[in-house]
DNA sequence: TTGAATAATTCATTCAAATGAATGGCAACA
DNA sequence: TGTTGCCATTCATTTGAATGAATTATTCAA
């Protein structure tokens, strides 16, 4: 037990079964799970065909093991950010509609901010359209925490309860920009006429639009 | 050329590709185009396999009618709002606020008010997540001339000019609530404990929401 | 520290099942 | 009778997984 536990000298399988996951995540977010091949993300891997069913017992058990790369990895900055909005929630003279716009703000730069997050995010929706066995894994680790910190902020905001629907689905609006920004961010791109979003742009937007919703509410 | 050109005895291929069209929506935007086989597509719509190449060329061609079929259909409801609202923005004392908020919940509605609508447009966000020849079309018809006309109310409401990058990225908030509330529809439904969303309390809070941010903005 | 013995991993190859499309016969209708 | 659409069957590929040999890592007695 030295403090190198962590050396170059990996155990074996672990790069294997590390590069069939990231090569899963880039494949199976960009492309959803019927279109990836074994042959194709081994290749991408740079690993063996076998090697899939004998780290992971399959494809799919390559496909949840990214879920839950997934939830693990992008869940320490969300736990992160709730964490961060909480705190402020929890300070007797908040400015609520702030905390939630930084919140929102937080959010979209965590999914939209690089490449990585945006096929992470590509891997929800994908799961939203039509759920797996991953389905659970992705909402309890991550959207049930976010869409349950939203509502309290909503919550505080308007003087509702948080559980109420009109909460939920207030809450839901917000966090609306957040699939808008991903899922529209190739509209949003021809319109600009440009490759890549300017994402401080983006991120200005978004602020400015959650605190003018939370100061119209 | 009669008066009942669409009487019951249609041309006779006619029902075949239909009902093809008709499958071929469900399916693709449920489960996405890798996800459906040749065999599945045929006996959901009823007909001989070969009907497949034999009317569409092949699987991809009937994907590309589907996404014709879908621009054309949703197409009528989408012009029709954006003609209201652009009738709206002409009056002398528009209410810009008023009716960028009545244009987005125009939109939900057609998007989310019916399991059809959900198919629709989960069709289109897997296009805007990996891109293929359907893109474009899908783009051209549907997202171009609403993006176009909600940067018009954004640009009025603000007194920006219609192609400036805050005016569209605001624009994009604005609808971002669309996406929200269709691909993030799983995710309220576990949190409200419903099998089916209530339509009109979506809408209602997709109003309310859209005009305070208006009104904030 | 050796150095076999053992376990774990990787690999080229193969297999059965599936997938998309093609084929040729058949029926309906003009 | 000739054209058009429909159908059962078949075909060549592709796909996910299995197989067993080859290779690499780990263990542990000497």
């Amino acid at each position: 037990m030295s403090a190198n536990d962590r050396a170059l000298p990996e155990v074996p399988g672990e790069a294997t079964r590390a590069r069939l996951v990231a090569a899963g995540l880039e494949l199976f977010g960009g492309v959803g799970y019927e279109a990836v091949t074994t042959r194709l993300l081994a290749a991408r891997a740079g690993v063996n065909q076998a090697a899939i069913p004998y780290h992971f017992g399959g494809k799919q058990g390559v496909y949840l093991a990214v879920a839950q790369h997934l939830c693990d990895t992008n869940g320490d900055r969300i736990r992160q950010a709730i964490a961060t909005a909480r705190a402020g929630l929890d300070a007797p003279d908040a400015d609520v509609g702030t905390l939630l716009a930084d919140f929102i703000v937080a959010c979209v730069d965590i999914v939209a901010g690089s490449e990585q997050g945006l096929l992470h995010y590509a891997f929800f929706v994908r799961e939203q359209l039509a759920p797996s066995a991953a389905f659970d894994m992705i909402f309890d680790q991550m959207l049930l925490p976010v869409h349950q910190l939203v509502c309290d902020l909503v919550a505080r905001l308007k003087g509702l309860p948080p559980d109420a629907e009109a909460t939920m689905l207030l809450a839901h609006a917000f966090l609306a920009q957040v699939s808008g920004f991903v899922t529209g961010r190739r509209l949003l791109q021809r319109r600009l006429q440009v490759e890549t979003l300017d994402l401080t742009a983006v991120l200005d937007t978004v602020r400015y639009f959650s605190i003018a919703a939370a100061r119209g509410l």
